[in-house]
DNA sequence: TCTGGGGTCCTAGGACCC
DNA sequence: TCTGGGGTCCTAGGACCC
């Protein structure tokens, strides 16, 4: 696969290892080789674990319940989700990436695509290892490089190095049909367990199956998405770095009840809380929404099954947080239903357009002006003094709803409070 | 007792229109 | 017996991702 110019086309993945696992242990050295653990929201499941911790056999995913016996017989720290650290050593980290390529995706919290098209006189390895080296030595962080012709192929490669002590594993020159006959399907990127399972009834079983399948079958049975899988595992790069953010479409916040809930009263704090907080994201990326979906449900796990979603188009689009509290609790009111346990509810925000678009509707007759003056001196105080010095009434006070995090470190890097203290 | 949260894209099917 | 057809738009649901 070459470009025009014949300048070889290499995207590299950068993936951070073990990455919540490793933002604690560059403030806590000493976790280092211990067994560690991070926990979900609501301290529901693991979602980040260190080398040791795997190797007590702690899957990905399982509920803190589960593994309690484990936990205790081999003194495995055990942390809440941090989210408010994990993001702003991200950025350190994507900061110092960016400093190798101009042309970088940020895909994800902790993995950045970088194309290294144009570097054909270097060593590839040489030089995905002084990147290694750089965000280790800038940030604390231990990263991963895959290099590859195509994305899907980088993905793979990125596995593959976070098993060898380099870290660095190189699939841009190499015949990759061995690497492929040893991986199994559902460890592309792209193809999840249903698809796993639907494609081994029809007799495939490694991704070296899947690359020689027959196209026109795949596009006909699967769709576009798996073709271009199948395509990229040819060396065909089909999925372009993406430069620029996309403008975002949704945005949501919802949670787990830290207990289960039965009165609308409890219903209607919680909704409201969740609101606020869907309103300050909204200022804070400048954007306005236009559509709010309001939804609550009982456990998966036993209980009377129930589900339900209200949506309200506003009349003019929108970011303010007595507004959409407003509309809400209207559909807070039609959710309830007594009797029912509720165990999580959420709001979610559609049409977003940035605030300063905002269509004016001829019959709106609220002072807008006046709006947004007090929400920007809320979030000011909020910013100064601390999240939630200043709150809507409607979220009440107690919240005996809500989440639990009983692990929680510092944020270190964010709150004048939590800043590490040298003695 | 205890089972996360926040996204995107694609597709099928219905509504509607000419 | 005859009872169009094709295009577009929207939505819900399903799949995937981290």
């Amino acid at each position: 696969m070459s470009t025009k110019s014949g300048v070889p086309k290499v995207f590299a993945l950068a993936d951070c290892n073990n990455f919540y696992v490793s933002c604690e242990r560059v403030f806590n050295p000493k976790l280092e080789l211990q067994p560690v653990v991070v926990l979900s929201n609501n301290d529901g499941c693991v979602v980040a674990r260190s080398p040791e911790a795997k190797q007590l056999g702690i899957k990905m995913g399982v509920p803190l319940f589960e593994i309690r016996a484990l936990i205790d017989q081999h003194q495995v720290r055990v942390y809440s989700s941090n989210y408010t650290l994990y993001g702003d050593m991200s950025s350190r980290v994507m900061d110092t990436l960016s400093t190798f390529t101009p042309t970088l995706e940020i895909y994800s919290i902790d993995e950045a695509f970088l194309a290294l098209s144009g570097f054909s006189q270097l060593n590839l390895t040489e030089y995905a290892q002084s990147v290694r080296q750089t965000v280790k030595q800038q940030t604390g962080i231990p990263v991963s490089l895959g290099l590859a012709p195509t994305k899907t192929l980088a993905k793979l490669a990125n596995r593959l190095a976070k098993r060898c002590s380099s870290g660095v594993f190189d699939l841009s020159t190499a015949d990759v049909s061995d690497v492929l006959a040893a991986t199994p399907l559902e460890d592309l990127w792209g193809i999840g367990r249903r698809y796993a399972a639907s494609l081994q009834e029809h007799g495939y079983s490694t991704a070296l199956d899947l690359r020689d399948a027959d196209l026109s079958w795949v596009k006909q049975r699967y769709g576009i998405v798996m073709t271009r899988t199948v395509l990229e595992l040819r060396g065909q790069s089909c999925l372009p770095l993406e430069l620029v953010t996309p403008p975002r479409q949704s945005l949501m916040v919802s949670r787990s009840f830290g207990r289960p809930v039965t009165s609308l009263t409890h219903l209607q704090e919680a909704i409201a809380t969740y609101t606020s907080r869907a309103a300050e994201k909204l200022r804070q990326q400048q954007l306005a929404a236009g559509i709010l979906h309001v939804f609550a449900r009982t456990s998966r796990y036993g209980s009377v099954p129930y589900s339900d979603t209200v949506v309200t188009s506003l009349p003019v689009p929108t970011n303010d947080t007595a507004e959409l509290l407003h509309y809400a609790s209207r559909c807070g009111e039609a959710l309830y239903q007594p009797g029912l346990q509720f165990s999580k509810a959420g709001v979610l925000l559609l049409h977003l357009v940035p605030e300063t678009e905002v269509q004016a509707n001829l019959f709106d007759t609220r002072d807008r002006t006046r709006d947004r003056k007090l929400m920007a001196t809320v979030d000011q105080l909020n910013r100064q003094f601390g999240a939630g010095t200043v709150r809507f009434a409607a979220v009440g006070l107690q919240q005996p709803w809500a989440l639990k995090a009983a692990h929680r470190s510092p944020r270190y890097t964010t709150r004048w409070q939590d800043l590490l203290v040298v003695r």
